[in-house]
RNA sequence: GCGGGAGUAGCUCAGUUGGUUAGAGCACCUGGUUGUGGUCCAGGGGGUCGUGGGUUCAAAUCCCAUCUCUCGCCCCA
């Protein structure tokens, strides 16, 4: 243990952890290209003001959880902690209002000052999509279908569960919030202190509280369903219907809500009971006035992101390395020839290690560590009459084969 | 930000009445002669015992602080 370490909440992640992040994250993206998705890459910092008026300044993430700095020009900027609004942003930075609805994918780093535990580092990665410009459910249960197929296609819908609720628009979310207050403050003697806070900040939050005391009040709070009006209801019914039509299992979770402001209607969350504490793999929702509020037309928008950190550590089966071709000359005389051998195998792509030095034995040795399929043995009699021999490393088989007909032969292997 | 647990070689861990050059397994390196790996045998490198103070003739071992990880709260992906 070096007295070199990373900053806290923060590792270098490399070798199998490396290869498990690729696998989640390309699985993403060429699951939402085959959904017609196309990706964006937004700049890590933003003004603070991007998040600050998307997120809410009430809002745990922007009141004590954000990387702002000043810039040398004393610009106020943010390192994101989430890719929504940054996406919305670039969306209306970019003119792609005029080509709705854009469909977008995102995948990178993000940045949270958060006490650090197993999935929650203080910078981690997520993968996330974005539809604009469609207000139709069948965009939330497309939105909704895209984050099962990555899912599944990474093995965990054993291991997830869909949990779903309406926020309702805008004047639903008002009625409730209203009637549910007033229940609060009826049994707000009941309620933990932290909740005392919620109450006058944001008291949705109260309902998904893990506190006991608070548990046992909302068991009787009113639910936000019974507050939808007749538009609502009938948007939560169509989503509904579409996850049905494709046979998606959900839970309608009437206490579901989101930490943000941005939300409205459909809010969803794939969770995990093997994380511990961290238990949404990927979460997101409707947020219909974030456009808006950023300063752009009013655009409708549903999306949802995913922690890479948590799904990685979910999987099970990554993809093996592919088995490379070892190149081995059998003394550094045959260097040149064993070089160039390698290269023409590359350039037929073939994944090629080349021993660089150390007597034959190491060599073959090496090959055998790095779990080489075949190796070829560059020797100083067979390089005599043109040939080389290709050896089998799990038969242990070998043989001789001509240079000009090398490529096709070690391809014979893959 | 609050509360609990942990921190000894690259990895997994031993190491208590505080006392000679701090150990094991795995991994790594070299060798077992002349062009052949996985097994085996022999040898070897590698640790300021997280860091900084303190107590002591003497500290991995006791005390304080601090850093990091971890579990829960909070929050969230």
């Amino acid at each position: 243990m070096s007295g070199l370490q990373p900053v806290r909440g923060t590792r270098d992640i490399f070798g199998d952890e490396s290869r498990r992040h690729r696998h989640v994250e390309n699985l993403a993206r060429d699951i939402a290209e085959r959904y017609g998705y196309s990706e964006i890459a937004t700049p890590v910092f933003e003004f603070t003001e991007v998040f600050a008026r998307s997120l809410g300044e009430t809002s745990d993430i922007v009141s004590k959880e954000m990387y702002t700095f000043e810039d040398r020009g004393g610009a106020r900027l943010t390192l994101r902690p989430e890719n929504t609004a940054g996406v919305v942003r670039a969306f209306i930075s970019n003119g792609l209002t005029q080509q709705l609805p854009a469909k977008l994918f995102y995948s990178g780093p993000m940045f949270r000052y958060e006490r650090p535990q197993k999935g929650r580092q203080r910078q981690f990665h997520q993968v996330g999509v974005e539809l604009l410009g469609a207000a139709e459910p069948l965009a939330d249960v497309e939105v909704i279908a895209l984050g099962a197929d990555l899912l599944s296609a990474l093995g965990l819908e054993e291991r997830v569960v869909l949990e779903l609720n309406s926020l309702g628009d805008a004047e639903s979310r008002q009625t409730y919030r209203s009637v549910l207050v007033e229940y609060l403050q009826s049994r707000r003697n009941e309620l933990s202190p932290d909740s005392l806070l919620r109450l006058e900040r944001n008291p949705l939050r109260i309902l998904d509280s893990k506190d006991k005391d608070d548990q046992a009040v909302v068991a009787n709070a009113p639910l936000i369903t019974d507050s939808l009006n007749a538009a609502s209801r009938g948007f939560l019914e169509e989503v509904l219907k579409g996850l049905e039509v494709l046979g998606i299992a959900y839970r309608h979770n009437p206490r579901l809500v989101r930490g943000l402001d941005y939300y409205c209607h459909t809010a969803f969350e794939f969770t995990t009971d093997a994380l511990g504490a961290q238990n949404a793999v990927l979460a997101g929702g409707r947020y219909d006035g974030l456009a808006e509020q950023l300063g752009g037309p009013s655009t409708p928008g549903i999306g949802w992101a995913a922690g890479v950190e948590r799904l990685a550590m979910l999987v099970s089966d990554v993809p093996p390395l592919p088995r490379p071709v070892a190149v081995a000359p059998v003394s550094d005389e045959q260097t040149p020839a064993a070089l160039a051998i390698s290269q023409q195998l590359r350039r037929a792509g073939l994944a090629v290690d080349l021993g660089y030095a150390g007597k034959f034995a190491k060599r073959m040795k090496r090959a055998n560590k790095i779990n080489a399929r075949v190796t070829v043995i560059v020797g100083e009699d067979e390089l005599a009459r043109d040939v080389v021999t290709v050896r089998d490393m799990d038969t242990g088989e070998q043989k001789e084969v001509a240079l000009s007909s090398l490529t096709d032969d070690v391809a014979r292997f893959y």
